[in-house]
DNA sequence: CGCCTAGTTGAAGTGTGTCAATGTCTGTGG
DNA sequence: CCACAGACATTGACACACTTCAACTAGGCG
């Protein structure tokens, strides 16, 4: 006699990713999963924006668990250049380390709360519930599959194209897509996205130009976006 | 009373990444563990290079483990792009799959034998002891470290740094290098490498004629490079 | 209202893809 | 063992997308 099992996952269809899910943590997690999780985790209200979260090469105590708001991370290379390596939301976990330390630098992009896991814990809940972990185990798969993807996207795709892609992927997202007005309300800079797309402010905003040129949005100041034509964006993000 | 533990992973190096382990699964399995995976698994041998292992978008049924040889993955994109996500070799996992489906092709390069993992059986294990999960979890980790660097690369670095990055990896694997002869005997064909540095067959040959002329590597046939100058190639590959 | 940061647009330079031709391996069959 | 064929690798010429540098404009916050 087990008791009910709410949500056990299933490697066929988790670890092969769920539609639906989407790669949501928080989505998937028990109200029991919770509660285990928040035994262990200290909260982080992070007030504003910008808000340094760990820096690249800090000692790695704890893995981040994002509750509501978006948080970047990105690795800063010797010289000036930037990577973002993804833009994350509510439901995804982040704290990625090697040897010790952060491979990367997290900060706000958004004001945002934060459950803060320390590893050791982590470790020991992890070890005593092998259902939560494989929920860890498969939001660590799908994180893979993205960055594969993105793998993809910046080396053969064209600045356009990841932009065009770029955009996409906000209007699932009802907290920054308002499908009623079809706007973006992007939260980060033109610098920003260009580190996340691997090019530069000026292309992207030469994108923009060229993608409002053509009819397939409009421009309401650098943060706002209106989608006027999105199977032209489709097409333009997948040619 | 636990009895013996043999190699228990700490969460805090394991997921951090362990310099000495090098993302090896089989390396820091227990024979206890090997014995576990290989209860489910079903042996794949595979007698030489070029083989199919799986194709994009097919079922998928497996999680492959690789114990000698050597595998790629690739994606193909609709017209005829191709990009190699990585080049595996013994310990490593592949078979990532996405709503059922592999997202990728796997091929042999060289002879290789594999265990094949069905999933649901897989599952099952991973549930019943979830210091293995955590093994598993670990390796999920030390990918995803691998496909953000590989990120930065494609989308920041040169054709030339990519290169040079891209035979540096090469150094450390005693079946590839020949350390006393200072030669790496590449196992795949220029256009391998151009799909995996995201550039083409051209410009990974004219990479390699530059590094000729300024010394750095001889060529002896398109397969087997000599190092003349490392530090010459560590300064290209970080720069 | 004015300063300052961020965004946009323009012009010029360059790395790399593309196309084409030549050269070189490899494996097969005579 | 050699000769041949087909695939693979290399080199060259050219085109172009993108970066870089620079000037200008627009927003946002004091």
């Amino acid at each position: 006699m087990n008791g009910p099992q709410p949500r056990i996952p299933v490697l066929t269809t988790r670890l092969s990713g769920d539609a639906d899910e989407g790669g949501r943590l928080d989505a998937v997690l028990s109200a029991e999963d919770l509660r285990r999780l928040e035994g262990i985790a200290s909260v982080l209200e992070l007030p504003a924006r910008n808000r340094l979260i760990y820096d690249q090469g800090q000692a790695a105590e704890a893995l981040y668990f994002i509750q509501r708001g978006m948080v970047a991370t990105s690795v800063h290379d010797g010289d000036g250049s930037r990577q973002i390596l993804g833009f994350l939301r509510s439901g995804d976990l982040f704290g990625l380390a090697e040897q010790g330390r952060y491979i990367s630098a997290a900060r706000t992009l958004t004001p945002a709360r934060l459950f803060c896991l320390p590893l050791a814990p982590l470790q020991k809940l992890l070890l005593t519930d092998a259902r939560l972990q494989l929920h860890f185990l498969t939001k660590a798969a799908h994180d893979l599959r993205m960055a594969q993807r993105q793998m993809i996207v910046l080396g053969r795709h064209s600045v356009h194209r990841r932009l065009a892609a770029f955009l996409l992927e906000f209007l699932r997202h009802d907290d920054i897509y308002d499908a009623a007005e079809q706007r973006i309300r992007l939260p980060m800079s033109r610098t920003d996205m260009a580190d996340y797309l691997a090019t530069t402010p000026e292309s992207v905003a030469r994108a923009f130009a060229a993608m409002e040129r053509e009819g397939w949005i409009r421009r309401y100041g650098p943060k706002s976006i209106q989608v006027l034509d999105l199977p032209a964006l489709i097409h333009a993000a997948s040619v």
